[in-house]
DNA sequence: GGCCTACATTGGAACGATCCACATCGGGGG
DNA sequence: CCCCCGATGTGGATCGTTCCAATGTAGGCC
């Protein structure tokens, strides 16, 4: 039945020794007594192949638990089928709970279509560093860019360089940059926790944000100022904006909580919604009862903060799911029709903003 | 000068086309009027090479940008460079801040030596699934294990398979199991954390921690109950086994702070010293003066929370260190000397615990 | 001058897969 | 009867790198 070549002698010489060598393509096709090519089809077009031919190549691909060497497909392929994704680390003292939830979401759903997630990382202060050694060796097909704040360089770099990638988050510098990105609406998400604390009878609602450079922050405020000039009030004077930390908003809090009227925050993290938690501690005041506040992100620590921090939750599952449908567009040259997508973030309410 | 070979010319003639196919030995290796062979070793011994003709080679690499592919490289050295880890998702409502820290040190650990980590996930029920595809596609060099709780069979399929890994994770079922592990450990913690609320004034420290059936809540806990011998005291009917949930833990505490002679905690886990200082919120006590309450693993939820929760912080970025070392002697079948590394962990005192 | 050694460099083969052009083989139509 | 055709399967070339054995070259020693 089989007909040694030469590289099948080798082979089976080889197994011998440990660790024993997988099986190759050329191992298969001695011994199911067909061409390397044919397994090779039985693989990549099975429909090429004579039912029996592909059965018979089928169980014996079975039997000896082969899978392609990426190594070799890559190579003459020139697609490794792998996603590149810069890792940055979470700032401690911020709830950055994204990126898990995130990543985790992306592997899972890349490998559904056989991709894997390569992790590399760079100096901190070049944004550009790691990106062009690994598209110069072709190591990975495509990347995610995730973190494209105003004027970080990642986006253009790769355009200019011809490299497949998709965004997340949009390019705000250049609102007609023509790549794939896909965002999620902070204004929409600051409106909706906005407008449900009006809808709790508050009054006068809070904004706590960033500062004024961050163009994230400032989206997610115009949909807190959105949210109160349709409800016919003026959001002047109760916006702060700090920096992303616990203390900095338990701070501004305990100034705003300064004047009785007001009863709410909208906060543009957790991190500030659970400094402004803290502030009401401090005050014995009791969030939901006395005081509502509603964070963003929906971090671990909102999750598990006392009472509950209401939070809105960012769509990154179904994020990831969409990145991926792209990033195969891209690859596969193929028209993207919604080269720019916007998903709407929801609000999960917890104790911090519910009245009763 | 260049003596163009066909490969050159092939080269130079696709090199018009966008994208532009990066360089490659060959290229190189015209430009600079040597062989191919030449160029990787300019690239992989330079001391080979005559200092003056290293010299001009470097040059043209450099001129040209040539970055030597991975998928060829790999396919002739049988070495991807690449790390796999299965990343599993945290737990919504727990705390699990390791991953993050931990991935981001391991990321940047292994970048230092040209590594980088593929992350690959699997079938939920089948703790063994990515791992064999990878394995047998020789997509990665080694694997790093990081969910080796009692019972798993990861260490054992993969030391059976002959696959490089470490483990992070010491192996429970296996005390002489002879692979390299390196773990965390968590007795020494606990104990730390105990005595220091010992030294605190607490006369009598509860233990709030995991099921019996969980091998390192087991092992935490040995280290309470050890701290509390050691200082005289009995450690009967001051501990409380729970799951690992907020909610549990607030209950279990509410019912252990009917005896008002117990007036601390350490805990297995930050999110069971979180549901502590919710029972702590809703009895009026505060946290420090009160009730000392020490959580485990310095979760960011244990950094903002209110007023701030002690943990033990394990040292994550010395363990990616150590993994990746261990990782290069296991690759290169160089004996190891420490094959099973002990790390201890270091607490962080904050708020809920420091009297004053 | 001849021989041996060490140094510097080279060309061919190999890694394991896929692309491409061609061979083989029945069968249908003129 | 011959030719062309679709359906199957084959062998050689190729991707870009490193391994291996061999080549040429200069210097030291007798």
């Amino acid at each position: 039945m089989s007909q040694p070549t030469s590289r099948g002698d080798l082979q089976r010489g080889r197994a011998t020794m440990p660790p024993t060598l997988p099986p190759t393509l050329a191992t298969v096709a001695d011994e199911a007594g067909v061409s390397r090519q044919t397994v090779s089809n039985a693989l990549n077009n099975p429909e090429l192949l004579r039912p029996e031919t592909l059965t018979r190549v089928q169980s014996v691909i079975d039997r000896l638990g082969y899978t392609p060497n990426r190594a070799a497909r890559q190579l003459r392929t020139r697609s490794s089928h792998l996603i590149g994704l810069r890792f940055e680390a979470a700032q401690e003292g911020t709830t950055n709970a994204l990126m898990d939830r995130f990543l985790h979401s992306l592997v899972e759903t890349a490998s559904r279509t056989g991709h894997h997630v390569l992790l590399f990382s760079g100096d901190e202060d070049d944004p550009l560093d790691g990106y062009d050694d690994l598209l110069r060796s072709t190591a990975v097909d495509a990347f995610v860019v995730t973190d494209t704040y105003a004027g970080t360089p990642q986006a253009g770099f790769l355009q200019e360089r011809g490299a497949p990638f998709v965004a997340f988050g949009r390019p705000w510098d250049d609102p007609h940059a023509d790549h794939a990105w896909i965002d999620v609406d902070g204004a929409h998400g600051a409106r909706v926790a906005t407008e449900h604390l009006l809808s709790q009878g508050h009054e006068r609602v809070a904004w706590l944000g960033w500062e004024k450079s961050s163009r994230i922050g400032e989206d997610r405020r115009r949909g807190w100022s959105d949210a109160l000039r349709a409800a016919g009030k003026d959001p002047a004077r109760l916006g702060v904006r700090i920096t992303d930390n616990v203390d900095a908003a338990r701070m501004a809090a305990h100034e705003v909580l300064e004047d009785p009227s007001v009863t709410a925050f909208a906060c543009a993290s957790d991190t500030l919604g659970i400094g402004v938690l803290h502030a009401c501690a401090e005050r014995g005041l009791v969030p939901g009862r006395d005081v509502g506040v509603v964070g963003f992100d929906d971090s671990l620590a909102a999750q598990v903060v006392w009472p509950g921090l209401s939070s809105v939750r960012q769509p990154l599952e179904q994020l990831a799911v969409e990145l991926v449908r792209i990033l195969h567009l891209v690859l596969a040259h193929k028209p993207i029709a919604d080269r720019e997508l916007m998903l709407e973030p929801t609000l999960v309410v917890r104790r911090s903003s519910r009245r009763r």
